[in-house]
RNA sequence: GGGAGCAUAGCUCAGCUGGGAGAGCACUUGCCUUACAAGCAAGGGGUCACAGGUUCGAGCCCUGUUGUUCCCACCA
């Protein structure tokens, strides 16, 4: 059910708001709101020089599947600055994409061909392709449509994709660039490799967990008869591949075996003892088997000390054909087989458990295999210096801070990047080999000629690049470069903010801004906002294995975009994990509801003359009400620039149902009953304090607030696009925000007691207000009636009541006459017990005070502060004495 | 081994330049007071992990301790 616009003078069509449903409807609201923000083409930046410019990139999401609730917030947060930006007058954009994920789709795609029990090689390259292209056709659009239901403005006429053509030809160009300077070489190296996607992966790529495993103690024999040397290992298959062992130089026990030629066993290979600083003295025997091929520590020793690389695995980690004995078999096999054969050898000496840290695909978990072979890397120390520099320099801010230091760690210890992939689905090397000369020809579209030799009998690089080669380019890649005349990048780069979260800095945020800062000479960011995970009720990351993902759509299904929004922003301080649980999303569920009533109420107290702009005449609530929405409108803006969202919802929320819903629609209603001129002033504040405040709800829950805004008298078309609040002088009202205190102070008073003494509500009583402040209480007659159940009100300086019950706030004394349902005795006690406490917050009121060290150093207002409380508190306890003396 | 976060009400968490201890949920009591029971009013509930220090004043700053989570490195 929507709200019915009202329409205005000579229109026919005005529904009364109240038949209208009590409940906000998501459902109804969301899509048709959604249609109508495209319709206006609200999203669209175009490029305006009267503006400042202010743009996101998204961070792409990955094709391989649906949004998960780390997408919504990642969303949510950037969707809330930009709809804030752009009500402030920026000019903003809010630039969207996917990213094709190279390993995690082809793996996808892998997968699914399997179940059709087809693999790679049987339908080749060029049809893996096509169905790698039909997949982003499918996932990549579902996952857009998912960006649209949680209302995001993103200018969809800007959409890109990793692979597409543009970000190709960045590519390529970075790559020649790199190659030129000699940043990017290739080389014959040890990399992470994953026997079960078949390629190699970077570092950074590779997720260390902790396994149970075994230490096998082996004993090798020297050559010349005079005994064995022992040493212990977690991979005993490995041992194939061994070309040296090692001891520490400094090691006593050791030192005159240094050169000397042992026999490896099984394989009666001849292998010599060296010495090298990479031994630890005091872990195990001190004594290492050196096997380059297959470990990366002792590939550096191997280089050190010019050892063969023999490798003894082949791309799924089963052992080689030069062992035919252990041929085909796989690592785990091997191991077993080896072992077994060891024993019978006597080189076993003693199997010890042991708990080790081991390397895994961080896509398909499978235990990678260090492997020496021929890649392409990024050279990459000369990169990381600026990038830590523009850091240092401040001319990227992390927010929160404390996640420059992880930022920095990387970066310092920093190793090559390796970018080649043995895959298909992604940016192929733009390097071609010649096959009569042998030369590699780096160019940025296709030869036609070898650049040494002249040879046309070239053939590119099967490999392609690692997935996030192209990401790092994406906040410029997008914006037409490498074209540095392209009106977009002109415009719109650097960017300002970058919106991700803390376990994507190594992968994604370091390299964007060593790329930025190397192609573009700028930053490619101002601001990098880190958020941090969503997890489950219990605490749990959630995963598909655990199964305790939940659907942003299924939420918003039951509960609306605006309430998962609101759950994501509220409360959520950057970089910390928030939980997840539908109870919170209920209770933002909950407050849409709120909105949406207290709209009806407005509503059906308008008759479609109303204008949206202030009365002249302002009643004590009208001004409380606005000095407090006009302070809120400073904090808010406030919190929001500095990237505080989640307390900026708080206040928004806080102001809507505990100000204006509580107290001034309540307070509004005593005049809008009155009718006439009184009437038309409240409507008017109503009007005006509403639609503003939506304002500020706006990039929280753009789609409730939009539907409210229209049905309010308003000007413009749509609130997304309607100025931000701002703070005005005129709308400050402090002497009247303490006159209402005083009279909220009271009517709380008297419902509390009231309350206790089980006074229903129906039953009405005449209040005797006894205050030095007379002219304010004066005012109160009418709120008093409304919601203290008050039958009268008399204000006096000085009215003393024999038999009611007394009740003492800061700044008046109220007397309610109920004799039949006073308990004298119960009175006495309680005004004792009030006067007590008074008394004890007098004393540590005075105690400070009396201190000359806190008047003397505490700045003055706080002084005049605590003064102020203590001239209350004293107020307080003399009305308290006179009511107990009255009590006799 | 190095680094970081967290520890505040029964639960989940805000509290960002040091001066009031807070919210939502849960709980108790009373209300269908004609915008909203997805609501209204009132209420109970906390040694802000522990120990020191700085300060007139500490949940907040400093040091240490304990518990917990995470990141990085890694000894074969």
């Amino acid at each position: 059910m929507r709200l019915c616009k009202i329409l205005f003078a000579g229109e026919m069509e005005y529904v009364m708001a109240k038949e209208l449903a009590k409940q906000y409807d998501p459902k109804e609201v969301e899509d048709r709101t959604y249609k109508f923000w495209l319709d206006g083409n609200y999203f669209h930046a175009v490029p305006d020089p009267e503006k400042k410019p202010y743009t996101i990139v998204i961070p792409p999401p990955n094709i391989t599947g649906q949004l998960h609730m780390g997408h919504a917030l990642d969303n949510t947060l950037q969707d809330i600055l930009i709809r804030f930006r752009r009500m402030q007058g920026y000019d903003t954009l809010w630039l969207p994409g996917t990213d094709h994920a190279s390993i995690a789709t082809e793996a996808k795609i892998v997968e699914a061909m399997a179940k059709e029990g087809v693999t790679k090689d049987d339908i080749g390259r060029e049809a893996f392709l096509e169905r790698a292209w039909a997949w982003k056709e499918k996932f990549g659009g579902r996952i857009i449509e998912q960006l649209k239901k949680m209302g995001s403005s993103c200018d969809w006429e800007r959409e890109r994709f990793t692979l597409d053509e543009g970000c190709n030809k960045a590519v390529n160009e970075v790559f020649c660039r790199l190659y030129e300077k000699g940043l990017i070489y290739r080389g014959e190296r040890i990399i992470n490799w994953c026997p079960n996607c078949l390629t190699s992966i970077s570092d950074a790529e590779v997720e260390y967990e902790d396994q149970a495993g075994h230490f096998w103690h082996l004993r090798y024999p020297f050559k010349d008869g005079s005994g064995y040397l022992e040493l212990a290992t977690t991979r005993p298959e490995t041992l194939l591949g061994d070309t040296a062992v090692a001891v520490n130089p400094n090691d006593e026990r050791y030192k005159d075996i240094i050169g000397k030629t042992l026999i490896l066993p099984i394989v009666h290979r001849e292998i010599p003892v060296v010495a090298d600083d990479y031994v630890e003295i005091d872990f195990g025997t001190g004594v290492v088997k050196i096997t380059p091929a297959h470990d990366p520590n002792d590939f550096e020793v191997g280089l050190r000390h010019n050892l063969p690389v023999i490798n003894v695995l082949t791309d799924d980690a089963k052992i080689t054909e030069a062992y035919p004995k252990y041929a085909g078999m796989d690592r785990y096999e091997a191991r077993k087989a080896i072992v077994k054969d060891l024993e019978a050898e006597g080189a076993l000496v003693k199997i010890e458990d042991y708990s080790h840290n081991v390397g895994t695909c961080y896509r398909c978990s499978t235990t990678v295999e260090p492997r020496v072979s021929k890649q392409w890397f990024v050279k990459m120390k000369p990169l990381a210096g600026p990038a830590i520099d523009a850091v240092k320099n401040d001319e990227t801010t992390f927010v929160p801070k404390r996640f420059e230091k992880v930022y920095f760690h990387w970066l310092e210890n920093i190793r090559d990047w390796c970018i080649s992939r043995q895959l298909w689905w992604g940016h192929r090397i733009p390097a071609w080999y010649c096959a009569d000369c042998g030369e590699i020809t780096v160019a940025r579209t296709a030869p036609d000629k070898c650049c040494k030799c002249g040879s046309t009998n070239l053939e590119q690089d099967p490999d392609t690049l690692d997935t996030w080669f192209s990401s790092a380019l994406w906040p410029f890649s997008t914006l037409g470069w490498p074209d540095v005349e392209a009106e977009d990048f002109k415009r719109y780069y650097p960017t300002s903010t970058l919106v991700t979260g803390y376990d994507i800095i190594p992968f994604w945020v370091m390299r964007m801004m060593f790329s930025g800062i190397e192609q573009t000479g700028e930053v490619p960011f101002d601001t990098v906002l880190i958020h941090g995970l969503v997890r489950d009720e219990q605490g749990r990351k959630m995963s598909k294995s655990l199964g305790n993902g939940i659907d942003p759509l299924e939420v918003i299904d039951q509960y609306g975009a605006d309430a998962l929004r609101f759950t994501l922003a509220n409360g959520n301080s950057p970089g910390n994990d928030m939980r997840y649980s539908d109870k919170k999303v209920e209770a933002s569920r909950n407050f849409a509801n709120k909105l949406w009533n207290a709209a009806r109420f407005i509503l059906m107290n308008l008759d479609g003359t109303e204008q949206a702009v202030l009365p002249e005449a302002l009643s004590l609530e009208d001004k409380w009400v606005l000095s407090i929405y006009n302070d809120l409108v400073k904090e808010v803006t406030d919190n929001l620039e500095k990237f505080e969202l989640g307390i900026a919802a708080q206040k928004v929320y806080d102001f809507i149902w505990d100000v204006f819903c509580d107290w001034y629609i309540e307070l509004a209603k005593i005049r809008l009953q009155k009718g006439g001129e009184a009437a038309q002033g409240a409507k008017q504040v109503l009007i005006y304090v509403m639609s503003n405040v939506l304002k500020l709800l706006h990039p929280f829950m753009p789609f409730v607030t939009e539907e409210i805004w229209q049905t309010l008298p308003h000007s413009g078309e749509s609130i997304m696009v309607s100025a931000w609040p701002v703070y005005d002088d005129a709308l400050s009202f402090s002497d009247e925000e303490t006159q209402m205190e005083m009279i909220m102070q009271a009517v709380r008073a008297v419902r509390n007691r009231r309350a206790e003494m089980n006074v229903p509500h129906s039953k009405r009583a005449k209040i005797y207000i006894s205050t030095p402040y007379t002219a304010t209480f004066e005012l109160s007659g009418e709120i008093m009636q409304k919601l203290a159940g008050a039958s009268e009100v008399e204000v006096g300086t000085d009215i003393e009541v024999d038999g009611a019950v007394c009740i003492v706030t800061d700044a008046a004394k109220l007397y309610i006459p109920m004799g039949d349902l006073v308990d004298f005795e119960a009175e006495r006690a309680r005004l004792n017990k009030e006067l007590a406490n008074a008394q004890k917050q007098l004393d540590g009121v005075n105690a400070k005070l009396s201190n000359e060290n806190f008047t003397s150093k505490a700045p003055a207002a706080v002084v005049e502060a605590q003064r102020e409380v203590a001239r209350k508190l004293n107020e307080k306890i003399a009305m308290l004495n006179d009511s107990l003396a009255k009590l006799g």
